[in-house]
DNA sequence: AATTTCCCGACCGAAAACGGCGAGCAACCG
DNA sequence: CGGTTGCTCGCCGTTTTCGGTCGGGAAATT
């Protein structure tokens, strides 16, 4: 049974948070390339633990509060997919590296541009920080959620601590 | 003289029962493709010796105690349909085999798509375990009670025996 | 009725298309 | 001259497309 929310941030627009039960499962950009449209089948349950959980990091994460997440997450996708994303999700806070080391930390180092592929098909955004992952000349390259909203999270990154500096 | 009844299973949802008087002749899933809507020549009679032994070991199997009938069945169907399913009836419990190697076994090797269409005609559902043939690439490929139940009678195969790991 | 024709699957393997890349190179512009 | 832009091409995992395959049923034809 999936349960799902739809949570609103000021900084980067409306979310689609999804659970199977007992793990996040998906973290979508409301509206935008590969979100889910959401089946009569599905409950719509904020209250459900884990998507509570995720709806009060995930603010606090874009309010400069937070810099890591508890969420439990469920692991989905192919091999490669999985190890793709599961270097993404060891590139700490405040840092971004290139698809070339991300190929290269996931074993298989020509796999540059399926690298990019899977990434874009990251399911937890955000939560997964894909957005930690640029091009080699330093460029964004491409978001789910759009280059403008991967442009904010690295600058809310890049000038923590907030108001501290 | 067909005689049914009407098995609920938590599990997998509702079964239609049928018996020709001596022998099994159907177990289809309620409601779902190529099961027959009953006509009002048959009688409804749970009771009837040979449904009241499916209607016990059905639900056996699906609570883990069980892994083998021994309901009489009915034969039916044409020359090739006749040697697919009895060498569907021949895959042990918790073993899987491919459309490929089901249609070698059946002695016509390249009648690979011929012996899927045979498969899903399979008037016995679950006694002649259908679910046991999978795609090439491991995937379940199609069920006449849907793909999800495929997967949960797979998956408790897989899980056996029950409680004693 | 007996045949023929046609179409449809719970398949499978090969080939082509498609990306959130990168490096190399030519063309262009102050 | 640098610097930038816009190609082309090679890279690789995944998805989609395309044939080739064969039995069965329904419809069209003898």
């Amino acid at each position: 049974m999936t349960h799902y929310s739809i949570l609103n941030t000021a900084a980067i627009g409306d979310l689609l948070l999804m659970t199977d039960g007992s793990l996040l499962t998906g973290v979508y950009f409301m509206g935008r390339e590969h979100a889910p449209t959401v089946p009569p089948a599905w409950r719509r349950n904020p209250s459900h633990p884990v998507l509570a959980l995720a709806a009060e990091q995930i603010p606090a994460y874009l309010a400069g509060q937070r810099t890591d997440f508890t969420v439990p997450l469920a692991e989905s996708g192919t091999t490669f997919q999985r190890e793709i994303w599961r270097q993404i999700a060891l590139i700490p806070f405040g840092q971004t590296i290139t698809y070339t080391e991300l190929a290269r930390r996931a074993g298989n180092p020509r796999a540059v541009r399926a690298a990019g592929t899977a990434t874009g098909l990251n399911p937890l955004s955000i939560v997964v920080p894909c957005h930690r992952v640029i091009g080699e000349d330093g460029t964004p390259r491409g978001y789910a959620g759009g280059l403008d909203r991967k442009q904010r999270l690295l600058a809310l990154e890049k000038s923590w601590p907030l108001g501290k500096k």
